[in-house]
DNA sequence: GAATTGACATACGGAGCGTATGCATGTTCA
DNA sequence: TGAACATGCATACGCTCCGTATGTCAATTC
């Protein structure tokens, strides 16, 4: 059976990392208090180190869970489109959109790497970008574009789809920087289908 | 006069950054101890908040000086080729070398922005950003590649780059992962020159 | 040569993390 | 069913570390 005990288990694991979530986004992993965080989800630090070990651990489940979100909506996004190469530029073009929300950049694309190294190394084995991957080795097979490593494409697409998203949100004019981002990096992207 | 005084004092801060440069690269900026840092210096913690402020403010000086290096080795290495386009490209392949080395990947690339924010934001205006966009800018000028903004082909690639150094480094077989990275990259980078 | 400035050291307080320990509830098994 | 055991979580403690306030001594100024 369930059991109750283990329900209530994963309920209180659910909160902590909903607290941390939000505790890690608005301040920051180095300024976020444990303690704050934790009486924050009516609980304590007992409870903290006990299901997640240490402040890192809980920081890699706050990760897991906004990058499996993260996942699924580039699915959707790429599933949706009419020919696979618009699915691709759709995904990046929402990768760029989820990149400037405050709370994935500041978790996933700035404490995240610092704290815990390179994404690729991550245990909760990075599945947004297996996603984008996943499509360009799709265009590669069907001869959409010429041959290309696909890992090796989407992580560089990533990287500056990442750079783009920083560079528009720490701007004065978000709105004029994100078109210059979008069209420099259709430019780019359109760098793997020439012959 | 130059004074004895103030040259002193310009070798004491030199001492801090130097013995800040090591700490951070091998420790984080997040787990380097001050005390320990400027006791390697032969100093105390005393001479660091007179000069710096506060550790971020160390932080700052160590990587306008890496800047400042990075964007001397790219302009060197960008002057020596044939054609502005070759130039670009081997800005570029300068780039991801420099992204390798340890210390600039930590300082600079993971540390830095998840403590200071948005490189574009730092007081020491990325020197090494603004290379490469005057390159882009200058290759537009000249009608070798179609017109587009040079800061964000700048960002996107220098993105792009970043991105490629840490896979690269994280990786078991650096080499083979490295000649991935720079053919992606040469792909993507000749985006730039379609009609 | 007295006064002042500034470079740096020392001393102090507070906060935060991780661990060791305690308790109370749920589970297992005779 | 009740006693032994395991586990989720709280409490208590020590240690490290940062930032500031204070002190000191040399150098410069007049």
């Amino acid at each position: 059976m369930a059991g109750r005990r283990a329900q209530m288990m994963e309920e209180t694991k659910a909160k902590l990392v909903r607290a941390a979530r939000q505790a890690f986004a608005e301040t920051g992993f180095a300024d976020a208090s444990m303690d704050e965080l934790t009486a924050g989800a009516g609980l304590t630090r007992g409870a903290l180190y006990h299901h997640f070990g240490d402040k890192k651990g809980l920081l890699q489940a706050v990760i897991a869970q906004i990058d499996g979100e993260m996942a699924a909506r580039l699915a959707v996004v790429g599933e949706r489109a009419e020919t696979p190469w618009r699915g691709l530029l759709d995904e990046y073009r929402a990768y760029l959109e989820m990149a400037l929300e405050p709370e994935i950049q500041r978790i996933l694309l700035l404490d995240g790497p610092a704290v815990l190294g390179d994404p690729s190394r991550w245990p909760t084995q990075n599945a947004c970008l297996a996603e984008t991957t996943r499509r360009i080795r799709a265009l590669v097979a069907d001869g959409a574009i010429p041959p290309v490593d696909p890992e090796a494409a989407a992580r560089l697409l990533n990287g500056a789809s990442l750079h783009a998203a920083l560079w528009v949100a720490a701007s004065d004019e978000p709105e004029a920087v994100l078109a210059k981002a979008l069209d420099a990096f259709r430019r780019l992207a359109e760098g793997l289908v020439r012959a």
